[in-house]
RNA sequence: GGAGAGGUGGCAGAGUGGUUUAAUGCAGCUGUCUUGAAAACAGCCGUGGCGCAAGUCACCGGGAGUUCGAAUCUCCCCCUCUCCGCCA
């Protein structure tokens, strides 16, 4: 969240970043409810100062003569601060949760546009394949193969989810190793974290309020499932002070991940693309404020070197303020075409979170000994998810009669270079 | 799931109604001494809110209550440990 100074401060700014990212929140109500809270607090304040000073008095002095009287007195006083109590909790609990309602900023950088039709292109890189023949999506070379199991995959659990079988899963499973390998020998420390997290570890990672429709839960105990290991790498460190010299932490964990996506029936329904449960490597960074734009550079790079070792074609965009997500300041995402289904497919997104969410989930740094606490930047990427990676795979490693060439990265993986067609 | 014991500052550990601004020790920081270090001695050493400031308020797992006054008493909840049960 934005600090209620920061809000005071750059009013303007925070409405105009809202209006930008087309969406609204109730800053003037927030301003209102600052304003009472800190009256109420002097109020407040100034009667408990007076009876902590008669009390202590009264027990310095037990049998002082007008002991009676100064206690009835404080009494009143008491009752007093019980009351004005019950307003300021009432301001304060719905300043809070109009606070947790307010997305970040956004940086200066962001393309203005109300949706991901105005996201820019930064660059692409790579060349489309060309076939001598016409490419088949991933789910036609599935049959092809008997790689994905669509229909028992809906018999268990409903319309997308899918069953991957023999070669096809063991490549998926290629996939998500050589990343975590990759990041890991980049640097990165590997965390194995829990997929089901509390309530109150959402609200920190910035998911709730806002994003409750979309996540799946237990019905009976306080436990949500992780809809990206963000989540989870978000909360390690929540209300920790961590040493200057823990800085940069640069985290890498792989986690499914749980979207309940309100998606329309008939749209985007073929294939593996949009599902309800996939893979994810994520990387993570806690860094100084100072060098989270340098980190974010760095993030990127990380996420590209994917595409790039596997040689398929990809593009970076630059996310639009319409488009950007909720806790993200600044936000590239990574797209391989597939051209199977002739699209880019979104494989990757990082982004710049500021002290978004430290702020939420309280996590502070202590730049030196004796220096005054400050919060980390934290960002993060995905590095990449593996489910859709594999659709790019599929469809720009295929030949002809539907086999599909293993990239040379994965074939240590693989212990085979194709994947034959039946 | 059942029974028992606990939860106090970075750590250890006192504190069962009123100079507690939480004792003391360890760790850490600064200084004196020393060629340097150790030792010794002295001082410092939690977080957050409000306030221009002086200052003030809150925080002893979380919440509610009793009281002029709560780390301390009462109730509810959470977590940890030990034993039993179940289990990959």
């Amino acid at each position: 969240m934005l600090s209620i100074q920061f809000i005071r401060e750059n009013t303007e700014r925070v409405k105009r970043d809202l209006a930008l990212r087309n969406t609204t929140a109730p800053i003037e109500r927030i301003l209102q409810l600052d304003e009472q809270r800190r009256d109420l607090l002097q109020q407040v304040e100034q009667l408990r100062s007076k009876r902590n000073t008669v009390s202590k008095a009264i027990g310095a002095a037990k049998e002082s003569g007008d002991r009676e009287q100064r206690i009835m007195e404080m009494r009143l006083v008491g009752d007093e601060i019980d009351r004005l109590d019950a307003v300021l909790k009432k301001v304060e609990t719905e300043l809070q949760a109009h606070l947790y309602e307010v997305p970040n900023i956004l940086d200066p950088s962001v393309p203005p546009g109300f949706d991901e039709d105005s996201n820019v292109v930064v660059e692409t890189c790579g060349e489309k394949p060309r076939f001598g023949f016409q490419p088949k999506p991933h789910w036609e070379l599935a049959e092809v193969n008997g790689g994905i199991d669509f229909a028992r995959g809906v018999k268990m659990a409903g319309s997308r989810f899918f069953v991957l079988n023999g070669p096809t899963a063991r490549l998926h499973r290629a996939l998500t190793q050589w990343m975590l390998n990759s990041h890991i020998d980049a640097g990165f420390e590997e965390r194995y974290v829990p997929y089901m997290l509390s309530e109150a570890s959402f609200y920190a990672a910035g998911q709730l309020p806002k994003f409750r429709e979309n996540l799946y839960r237990d019905a009976e105990e306080d436990y949500y499932f992780i809809p990206t290991a963000e989540v989870a790498l978000v909360n390690l460190y929540r209300d920790e002070i961590l040493p200057a010299e823990s800085l940069p932490k640069r985290l890498v964990a792989h986690t499914p991940c749980f979207r309940r996506e309100k998606v329309s029936a008939g749209r985007e329904v073929r294939g593996i693309k949009r599902v309800f449960q996939f893979e994810k490597v994520e990387m993570f960074v806690y860094c100084e404020p100072e060098q989270s734009e340098a980190e974010l550079e760095q993030l990127i790079l990380r996420a590209r070197s994917i595409p790039e070792a596997l040689n398929l074609p990809y593009r970076v965009v630059q996310l639009c303020s319409g488009d950007i997500g909720f806790n993200a300041t600044k936000t590239f995402d990574i797209e391989i075409y597939a051209p199977g289904v002739d699209e880019w497919i979104e494989v990757s997104s990082v982004s710049n979170c500021l002290d978004f969410q430290a702020r939420r989930a309280n996590i502070r740094y202590r730049p030196a000994l004796d220096a005054p606490i400050r919060r980390p930047h934290m960002l993060n990427g995905s590095g990449l998810a593996p489910g859709r990676t594999l659709i790019a795979v599929m469809e720009n490693y295929q030949q002809e009669d539907g086999s599909i060439v293993v990239p040379a990265v994965l074939q240590p993986y693989m212990g085979m270079d194709v994947i034959p067609a039946s």
